[in-house]
DNA sequence: ATGTTCCTTTGACCTTAGTCAAAGGAACTG
DNA sequence: CAGTTCCTTTGACTAAGGTCAAAGGAACAT
């Protein structure tokens, strides 16, 4: 992993200085008006609904504070509390109408707040800027996600390839069978391998390796979650995946593609595969590539 | 004033919400390690020394709690505290070489948390989120800046004056002699204007307008201190002049500039200031410019 | 010199935030 | 069905954050 160089963590942290001082303190005081500050972020946070386990993990609560809390919103009318219809040892919290026009008042005054801040740049100018901080985030989204290889028959490798066989069945015309998906066997332990990203521990991507034949691995199903996308997230798994195949001994990788996923194509080219004969007989794939990863092997 | 639009306040909005749930809360419980967080940002914020009352309206402290937290600082031995010279209503604080070990081990912190949020970006990545934040900076302290016209006479305007003298001075190679400087009055009421820029109410910025002949202007000692350059402070001086000008009934503009300025000629350019014969005896100007303010009117 | 303003300290108080442990009811496990 | 785990509630505390008013000393204005 090549070293953070200085310039970069100066800047990051200028620019948090910066904005905590311009915002954060306005923010939360200014926004959550009278109320406590705990309080208007249980509020912000119950939203449509929750039941009080999610909100403690959620918020990293105590459970008893969270409790007290929960009471003290409801006793001013702005929630409104039931038990959960299978599981009656959780509680439910929703926020009563009042509770709602409270939340609705708190984003009046942030959007306020942000307003009064942008008022004074052009309307180029706060382009600029909107592009700017979708820069930021997009790639502060990216550093945060931690990818994992798990076992292939883990609950969430299973999540992470329904989703993706419910995704490509909806985007192939000829629809997907899911029997086509790789067996757990195939890439666990020592034949291949399963990464999952996670984005705040929750799943939002995946992608498997498997071999071919000695020397010869096959990535498949590298799939991100919608609302992980245009990350570069996939990039980072199929990186993943190939050092995945060089601890493995795969010195050669080959993939294949649909024909409707012209992005992914463009992708596997712009990351060095070059396209390739039909290898498989796989029913879906249109198009063949393969990558040599370890320099000087000889086949 | 052209409205916001809310794509550019969601945006906004957004990109906060997702830095303080990654990095606020985080951040000032985990820097200020066990110690309160008001001790921990008093620390920091004592940096080099600064008199109570300064630290007081800086936090915007009550002055109880203020002595309070100082004199705990002081018993941890991180604080040393003294009458100040001149003032001795006025008490300062400045830290100790623990304190200072102590806030540099903030700092270590603070760095470390940016190096791992980064660590996973690529060298091109983390210059990207780099380049974004500047951006983002930049045009956050552009907006935070706020134009008030004042007399000329004021402190304020003396003291960006006496700033602009200075610099300049050091820039021409013969220098400049600050007689050669608009004369209080004939940038206020109804002869002309003067403009100061501020930034969190400190003066970062100037300039001037006076009347040349009816209808005719001219926009004088346009200058932004060093620390406030490059965000287009400039143009939005200009701007403001301008602006000025149309409500003094002058409806032409010009202004002269010094061969050295290369880049303000590049600015009065684009702002659409054509360059015209010399129309004054300015010994340090070598480009003479005008613009048309209101249309229609015939000289 | 005298009244006013400014800065700090001190005492008295209050709210919010947060922790810990005990206990009771519901669900799950074998 | 017995034991365990899970979720919530309650009581008992503690520390931190913050407010208010009174008071004393220093500087400033006239």
């Amino acid at each position: 992993m090549e070293p953070v160089s200085t310039e970069h963590v100066t800047a990051f942290r200028r620019f948090n200085r910066y904005l905590t001082r311009r915002i954060g303190v306005l923010d939360d005081h200014y926004l959550g008006q009278d109320r406590p500050l705990g309080q208007a972020r249980l509020l912000y946070e119950i939203g449509d609904g929750a039941s009080l386990r999610e909100l403690r993990v959620r918020l990293g609560l105590d459970a008893g504070y969270l409790s007290r809390m929960t009471r003290a919103l409801e006793a001013q009318g702005l929630v409104r509390t039931s038990v959960h219809h299978e599981d009656s040892r959780l509680r439910l919290a929703e926020l009563t109408p009042a509770g709602r026009d409270e939340v609705g008042e708190q984003n009046r005054r942030a959007d306020a707040l942000a307003e009064r801040l942008l008022r004074d740049l052009s309307e180029d100018q706060r382009g600029e800027l909107t592009a700017a901080l979708g820069t930021a985030r997009r790639l502060l989204r990216l550093a945060g996600i931690v990818i994992e290889r798990v076992h292939g028959a883990s609950a969430d490798a299973r999540a992470c390839l329904d989703a993706y066989a419910a995704d490509i069945d909806a985007r192939f015309p000829e629809g997907f069978d899911p029997t086509a998906l790789v067996r757990p066997e195939e890439v666990s332990g020592d034949a291949g391998a399963f990464l999952v990203a996670y984005e705040e521990n929750r799943p939002v991507g995946c992608g498997a390796l498997r071999t071919l034949e000695p020397g010869v691995g096959e990535i498949r199903h590298v799939w991100v979650h919608p609302e992980a996308r245009r990350l570069g997230l996939a990039r980072r798994l199929l990186d993943g995946l190939e050092r995945q195949a060089v601890e493995h001994g795969l010195g050669l990788v080959r993939l294949d593609t649909h024909a409707v996923l012209t992005e992914a194509q463009a992708m596997y080219r712009a990351c060095g595969y070059t396209q390739i004969p039909r290898y498989d007989d796989n029913v879906y794939a249109a198009h063949w590539f393969e990558k040599r990863l370890t320099d000087g092997a000889v086949r």
